[in-house]
DNA sequence: TAGAAAATTTGTACTCAATACATATACAGG
DNA sequence: CCTGTATATGTATTGAGTACAAATTTTCTA
């Protein structure tokens, strides 16, 4: 399915994600979440309403874009570790656990300090605690899929049950949630994201695997 | 505010919740959630679509009937808790998490063991998952909440982290909810709600309390 | 240069959940 | 019968999201 011409064929792009994402962010603030149309963001980024959907799956999905990039570094952080793996590496569910944790620690690591999102850190303004919620789940639970995968990958030792693999996979993505919604809101005395994340997994990776 | 008559004065209901769950519940086996409309729904029950709104605030009320008597069923136990507290009850961050988990644990033992929510167990024919991830977390951040105050009252020790609070919250409720979706989706091998939430949490409770 | 192919944008129409508010209806009580 | 209360219904609207057609902008080839 090669495009018989070169990648530049084709009309240009107007348009692209981070346009139309700072262009949210200022109406956001101007006018709130709700206060802001669709057709206002496209338009001031110069394109239609329309276009927008070239661009975002929905209106929510504008709040979410750095996460929706670390949950992808995540499945390439996981991916990486299950391909060098090593026998004592996946031997028993508290090393399988070990290597998950890590890998969240990672994905936080690479996170800019400076690209802070908007979104989180002025929801009073905004007004996006709301949809915050009503898209937040769906980001936990392809992380815990992520995770799930991971443990699972190879199959898991006997005698583990699924129920305790999918809980973990549960508990440690909402520590990991809870410790980067407390960083996104520390303010001017903000630490760094992989300080505060690691800090709340710890319990969960010593519970579940200790 | 007392009305000045008796508690029947007024148009008598001509619906009630669980009417309108009823043919809700019929309505989604026969045609999935999405192609099912609240009109629908309303008319089946003999009311009209405004009604609907007097009964639920939104349609996906209808999915979490259950859980959302069980989010009240906590915050009463968790209040029974903070009323009947000893010295030692809430003396350590460990001793509350003892409480909360108890609480957790004897809330799921109240649940009917026949009452099966439709919606999660036949998610597949209904096509209810995307709804419940859209509506899911609004509830799991009500049982955080809940749960942050129970552990943070009274003021709690000095030297425990508030993040680490937040997160024990998290990932238990997190955790409980894995418990009871795989419960709801057990079939006909399912046990007791309340043996599944145990074994879920358990990591968790041992994690950020022992 | 014209035409074809590819990629993108825009237009038009629609659905439906949710909101707002007015009007109608059904009851109890005096 | 009238008043007050509680509930049901009607009408209109908004805006996110979907579907599909038409228009536009580019590259490439004969």
């Amino acid at each position: 399915m090669g495009s018989k011409y070169s990648a530049s064929v084709g009309r240009p792009k107007l348009s692209s994600k981070q346009i139309l994402e700072d262009a949210a962010a200022e109406l956001f603030l101007e006018q709130t979440y709700t206060g802001t149309t669709i057709d206002q963001v496209a338009r001031r980024a110069g394109v239609s309403r329309n276009t927008f959907f070239n661009y975002f799956g929905s209106k929510s999905d504008l709040l979410w874009v750095d996460v929706d990039t670390a949950l992808d570094a995540l499945d390439t952080a996981l991916a990486s570790a299950a391909s060098t793996a090593t026998a004592a590496s996946v031997a028993t569910f508290a090393a399988r656990i070990d290597t998950v944790c890590a890998a969240l620690a990672a994905v936080a690591h690479q996170h800019p300090h400076s690209r802070v999102p908007l979104g989180f850190t002025q929801r009073e303004i905004m007004g996006t605690s709301a949809e915050l919620q009503a898209s937040g789940l769906i980001r936990m639970s392809r992380a815990m899929s992520l995770i799930e995968r991971s443990i699972g990958t190879p199959t898991v030792p006997s005698g583990t049950d699924p129920l305790v693999v999918r809980s973990f996979a549960a508990a440690v993505v909402a520590a990991a949630a809870a410790g980067a919604m407390h960083w996104a809101s520390a303010g001017v005395a903000r630490g760094e994201l992989s300080d505060d994340i690691e800090r709340a997994i710890r319990p969960v990776c010593s519970g579940f695997g200790a």
